[in-house]
DNA sequence: TGTCTTTAGATTTTT
DNA sequence: TCTAAAGACA
């Protein structure tokens, strides 16, 4: 208790009644929650009387963790959609699902909406797609039934969406908010249960709540208003999943009787880098005002670099990685590199795997989003579930089996008729079948019919091995030897992670492990080497490092182009440069890129407003004089540029390229442009005239 | 039904 | 630039 400060310590020693702490970055908010919790239970209240909700896996565990080392007690901590998913084991079935239900990610989901819209016969229309799912999204997370919803296509679609998800025996991630509210407004007997269960409610980054996730914490807290809730809205990021800021402003009129206690001393970062972001965070109009302090001095200002291109700023950032662990023996994992959008990660792993600096993504392109993956997972899945298409889809012809897209649909639409599982109607088809169709059928019902009645004697490791084999998988994977080395690896690491979370879980049920393998994202943090983390803003919420580089500073990047329409979401792109910013203890780069390259094109890039909105006293500019620079493709070929029209057909030769012939002519930003085919390379080339000294062959 | 070729869309952010 | 879906054709 000596150790926080005062309003730090009112906040610890909170028991009963709603409480909104307003706990600015970097203000010892991970301590506070832990403490309390610990001063609950110190006071007697019981771990299990004890639910913490966070915003991501990762926070979980981290809370968790610190719990379990502080007072050496368990304490439930999970995120809204897991903890949705426990209440649905156990409650669902009043809304007539089954317990063993599967839960869809975005690719499932997509399939099943796209196969509605199929329905529907609206596939036709592109676009139309992303617009329905969105839309659905969007409903679910209002809490909107379709019925409630104005136009008619997107109801339709959403109906018959919704009704297949039950008929399925499945649900997506919005209903695992979506579906428990429902449960919970229209079941008084299931509502109490759970108003009981838990008397003590923490909610996590309150400001990232949208209505569904808002009401869920509601209910469950309005027998007992024992209500914790923790966040900043200057660090709300996620108004496009529906989060409403505007909840935690609210939250003295939504729980009357609740006190609010601010956070305002920062112990995280020097003054020139809590000062800056303070100034950049001012710019929001419509906020409510906070000034964050920091008593541990000026520190070193804000390296500011602008490099040529990607490339280049790439390396700067990798250079300036080994010069701070030469000099001042930063270890690897206290660095960090932010960036807007995942696809600016490839020039910095290119960077570090060229300097051999250790690095590891979070976030990206999971692990278990990758094919082979998810169909192991697919035919694990139907182990549990008889009911679940989008899985039975995947893996019916994994290996061939001959069955096509119109004998798949004649099967899907018999099974539906008979108000039967697609598994079990496939044991007894009445469907003209070929007889290598039947046969292949046969085999695949055999083939689940077997593995499951070793379920309950098998390691879930070794199901997963007899899964392989008895599926031929691998010889499926054989038929591309390009990918079959990567695919395999992939898989003897699915086998190791499946005997690994065995090992670590007390009743390691098939279930379980699907249902923890779909909610997680690929944040799989345990490096056993020290490494430079890389990641989206989005994702760096919560963490602190020592030295961060935020990088792809420029306009249309950061701001994103998409949040230009609108000066709220001009707001929301500050906020995340803030959030940013303010990760860094000590040191501190920003850094943009003159040039970058997108879709393939080249194109001139800008320096993003926000970097004017810091007060210049805080930077320091580190970007060489244009002598010093490396000269650049760019700049190098400026000098000595032929411009003269050429038209499409006509023969070119070019310095390295060889001779091609000029497919087509357009205006791309560098001005004219020519793509170009290669036929001793047997490539196309896009090239900009004024850079690409292209001569004619007469 | 299977295979090869073409084309469109993706790159905002996540549970 | 890359991938997956759609389309063409055997």
């Amino acid at each position: 208790m000596n150790e926080l400060n005062p309003q730090q310590q009112l906040a610890v020693a909170h028991v009963e009644g709603p409480l909104l702490v307003l706990a600015g970055a970097g203000s010892g908010k991970t301590r506070v929650v832990t403490q309390r919790i610990a001063h609950l239970i110190d006071l007697g209240i019981l771990p299990s009387d004890i639910l913490a909700v966070t915003f991501t896996n990762k926070a979980a565990e981290e809370m968790r963790a610190r719990i379990r080392s502080v007072k050496n007690v368990q304490v439930l901590t999970c995120t809204f959609h897991s903890l949705g998913a426990r209440i649905l084991r156990e409650s669902i079935q009043s809304l007539g699902y089954q317990p063993n239900f599967a839960i869809y990610d975005e690719e499932d989901s997509e399939k099943l909406l796209k196969s509605c819209l199929d329905e529907l016969q609206l596939s036709s229309q592109k676009g139309l797609l992303k617009e329905v799912r969105s839309a659905i999204s969007t409903a679910k997370n209002n809490l909107q039934d379709p019925q409630s919803l104005a136009e008619k296509l997107i109801r339709e679609a959403f109906s018959l969406y919704q009704g297949k998800l039950k008929e399925y025996n499945a649900v997506d991630f919005d209903d695992l908010l979506y579906l428990p509210v429902k449960l919970l407004q229209n079941n008084e007997s299931v509502k109490e249960l759970y108003q009981n269960r838990w008397l003590f409610l923490l909610i996590d980054e309150y400001q990232d709540t949208n209505l569904a996730q808002y009401t869920l914490a509601k209910i469950l807290a309005d027998k007992h208003h024992n209500l914790f809730a923790v966040g900043d809205p200057d660090q709300s990021i996620y108004s496009w999943r529906g989060a409403r800021y505007q909840n935690i402003l609210n939250f003295e009129r939504d729980f009357p009787g609740a006190k609010v206690i601010t956070l305002e001393q920062n112990y995280r970062s020097t003054n020139h880098i809590l000062h800056a972001a303070n100034a950049l965070i001012e710019h929001n109009p419509n906020r409510y005002k906070k000034n964050l302090w920091s008593s541990l001095g000026d520190g070193d200002k804000i390296g500011l670099f602008i490099a040529q291109s990607e490339r280049h700023e790439a390396e700067f950032v990798s250079q300036k990685i080994l010069q701070h662990v030469a000099e001042q023996k930063f270890p690897y994992d206290q660095i960090a590199i932010f960036y807007r959008t995942n696809a600016q990660s490839r020039p910095f792993e290119d960077a570090l795997l060229a300097r051999k600096i250790p690095y590891i993504m979070i976030g990206g392109q999971s692990f278990y989003a990758r094919r082979e993956i998810k169909d192991l997972l697919a035919y694990l899945r139907l182990l549990v579930s008889s009911s679940d298409v989008i899985a039975f889809l995947r893996t019916i012809n994994l290996p061939k089996r001959g069955l096509g897209p119109a004998t798949l649909d004649k099967l899907i639409e018999s099974a539906a008729q008979q108000n039967t599982p697609i598994l079990t109607y496939c044991e007894n088809p009445d469907v003209q079948l070929s007889t290598r169709q039947q046969q292949g059928l046969r085999e695949y019902v055999q083939l689940i019919r077997h593995l499951r009645t070793r379920i309950s004697t098998l390691k879930l490791h070794e199901l997963l091995a007899e899964l392989i084999t008895g599926s031929h998988y691998i010889d499926f994977l054989k038929e591309d030897p390009e990918t079959f080395q990567d695919r395999k690896e992939n898989i003897d690491e699915l086998i190791g992670k499946a005997a690994e979370w065995e090992e670590d879980h007390e009743n390691p049920t098939l279930q379980a492990f699907l249902e923890e393998l779909s909610l997680r994202t690929s944040t799989d943090a345990k490096a056993n080497i020290p490494s430079v983390k890389l990641m989206t803003l989005h994702n760096s919420k919560g963490l602190e490092f020592p030295l961060v580089f935020l990088v792809g500073l420029e306009e249309d990047l950061l701001p994103h182009i998409n949040a230009k329409d609108s000066e709220e979401k001009i707001e929301e792109e500050r906020r995340l440069c803030y959030v940013g910013m303010t990760r860094a203890r000590k040191i501190l780069y920003l850094t943009l890129a003159m040039h970058r390259f997108i879709w393939g094109i080249s194109r001139s890039m800008t320096r993003s407003r926000f970097i004017k909105e810091l007060p210049s006293q805080h930077l320091l500019s580190l970007t060489q004089r244009p002598h010093n620079v490396q000269p650049s493709q760019h700049t190098q070929f400026t000098e000595n540029a032929t411009t003269a029209p050429l038209s499409a057909g006509t023969q070119v030769l070019h310095q390295q390229f060889g001779s091609g012939t000029i497919l087509r002519c357009f205006e791309s930003s560098f001005g004219l442009a020519y793509e170009v085919r290669f036929p001793d390379s047997e490539t196309t080339r896009t090239l900009v005239a004024k850079f690409a000294k292209l001569r004619p062959i007469s």
